[in-house]
DNA sequence: CATGAATGAGGCTTCATTCAT
DNA sequence: GATGAATGAAGCCTCATTCAT
């Protein structure tokens, strides 16, 4: 009885979350009703409140649910033993999140996420830790690439991973608010000729 | 009568666009109610009303008033002869949104406008629009750099504008959510070192 | 200087009063606010509150000034030395009220001002004293066409007159909510039927 | 459960119509705030929001249940073989309208139905349909008149019902605004004196 | 476990009215 | 006399949440 019960538990939390995040993708976290929700996943308040304490708590719960998702692609990624070139990574990246996240609705509540996160401490912790594994990861890459001599030996990880870190984000914005044509392929020739500017010296900058 | 009229009538208006986005800043579109612009602008309901029909038109207005201060930011960088290296161009913009835009709050709002505008048309097309200038800025800067021979003669500038666009949402999204360890001087340097990345030929790539 | 300023108040009490009752007419009391009454008489909110005093004032004026047209209508329709018959008579009342009243929009307001009446102790004045007029007047119409014996000698006149009072209010519901066959032509030849008809003697009434 | 929850909400509706019903009788439409409905009704505003979805949609079902009351009534009053004097009918109406439906307080709120109908279609569905019963119901006794001979061969009956269809209207807005004298046994007398009137012949009309 | 009716605070907005200029 | 910006109470309605069954 222990494992039905806990397995019925888990396929209604699943049932409640799918819903959700249907619901999410489709209108926002703020035009999406509790009552929304309850229609879309068959079930009643009284049920969905059994699994979440509020409408909180199953914003927290999806955006929660991407961390192992994004961490698994990260470990994949990286699972060779040679490091594919920069813009390869990149593209990987941006492959699974586009195109294997993506259809789920996640990239659809991925600003919604990040708006919310500004004022919301459980959202912020989620997403924060989020893209803060994300950027940890990339500074390890960093290191790589530097320890491999292919960044300056004196170069800081760190910086480098900050850039990095912000072109998924930056992709997505673009996808969702100028269109598909922002898409991986596009997005790895860009960085490729990028990878390759001649950096001519300067003698000072203006800031 | 008419002159000063109209005077008032636009001190009026920023007075209330002041006050909202103050309160934006501080609490997000969604947990700011109108009674807080009311109390936050020293004015009362219908003065508010007077001069904006709906929060939205609101929400709107100061969305709209962002791309007048970054297309002069754009101007102002490219003003010069000669084309900076692209590090420096990169942190000049982020410079501009960042130190000059940011205190007035307006980079806080930035992510809830880029989601609200996923659902709401009037701020999708301000948003959209602004973004979509700085890809077409980003993508006559590639064209200069292509012809300059700083980039690839082959590359897609439209491309590369891609990923430069990137740069400043992701930067600003994780000052916010992971702190000011992403500033304007460590972007320049990652990406000075990302610039000088040894991009070795790879024979085929995964995806 | 006062002669000229009586007549400047009288032309503007008319000004708001028309567009009001052009307003009225349209979208109902309730539906019309202040603000498109200043609009349709092209005054300030200021101007028109020195003329009168509050919203329900302005109604209260508009009700008021039926009073004198309707009296002037029933003078006039029995300003000739013999009665004419009965159906003829409403037929002259209906015909003033449709016709020459109806064009301003009055018809349109009776309505809603009967029922405003209920609530409203100054529309109730104006309103229950126009109805109470005419019915008068029926009442002293009921009196001679019995005294000229074309009515039972015995009949109660107030009797009569409270059937004849309902007519013109019934028609112009009729108008308005069923559409214009409810003509002026047609109440006298309905009326004039009924004035016709075989008053078969019954043994007891079911009441 | 089905049938009890049925029940339930049956039995809830009509305490939100009561209530409302009511409320609208003691103030009007206008007068009557929700916050009064709720607090008539014991109810909450979202128990009476799950009932229905706006204060129109409450009006318009008050509005709507009169339809087969009067209808109930209508057939009635002709179940007998053989028809009733006209006074005899018409009081039979008044009677059933005044004395069976008035104390509910329908009577009170037929004005206001009367002067939103013109503004809100969905009210106007509801009273002119009513109204439009009623009169072609009028229309089916004149015919029966006519063809008993009790009425002129050659008459309109649609004309005849415009008039006999104007009277209890106009017996409502005296009852109403001039008070009780406008009864039942007062307005068959008077009908009944004006059915024996003499029609004396006139040789051209004013119109 | 599940249901869904009920709660009620609080949001957005309107509009009659006032008053400094 | 006239203007029209400003006021602020009050209205309608939504929705996260609770709880009796």
């Amino acid at each position: 009885m222990p494992r039905v019960t806990e397995e019925h538990r888990e396929r209604r939390r699943r049932q409640i979350l799918d819903a959700a995040r249907s619901c999410f993708a489709r209108k926002g976290f703020h035009e999406t009703s509790l009552q929304d929700i309850f229609k879309e996943s068959g079930l009643s308040a009284g049920a969905v409140y059994r699994y979440f304490r509020s409408k909180d708590e199953l914003i927290g719960a999806i955006a929660a649910r991407s961390q192992p998702l994004v961490a698994a692609l990260l470990e994949e990624i990286l699972g060779e033993e040679e490091l594919p070139p920069l813009d390869e990574i990149v593209a990987r990246f941006a492959h699974g999140v586009i195109e294997r996240m993506g259809p789920s609705g996640v990239v659809r509540i991925a600003p919604q996420a990040w708006a919310l996160a500004m004022y919301n401490p459980t959202i912020h912790v989620a997403i924060g830790g989020l893209l803060g594994d994300v950027r940890l990861w990339w500074t390890r890459v960093a290191e790589r690439l530097r320890d491999e001599g292919r960044l300056p030996p004196d170069c800081d990880p760190k910086a480098v991973a900050i850039v990095l870190t912000s072109i998924i984000p930056g992709l997505i914005l673009q996808r969702l608010l100028l269109g598909e044509d922002a898409d991986v392929e596009t997005t790895r020739a860009g960085l490729h000729a990028l990878l390759a500017v001649d950096q001519r010296p300067v003698e000072g900058s203006a800031l």
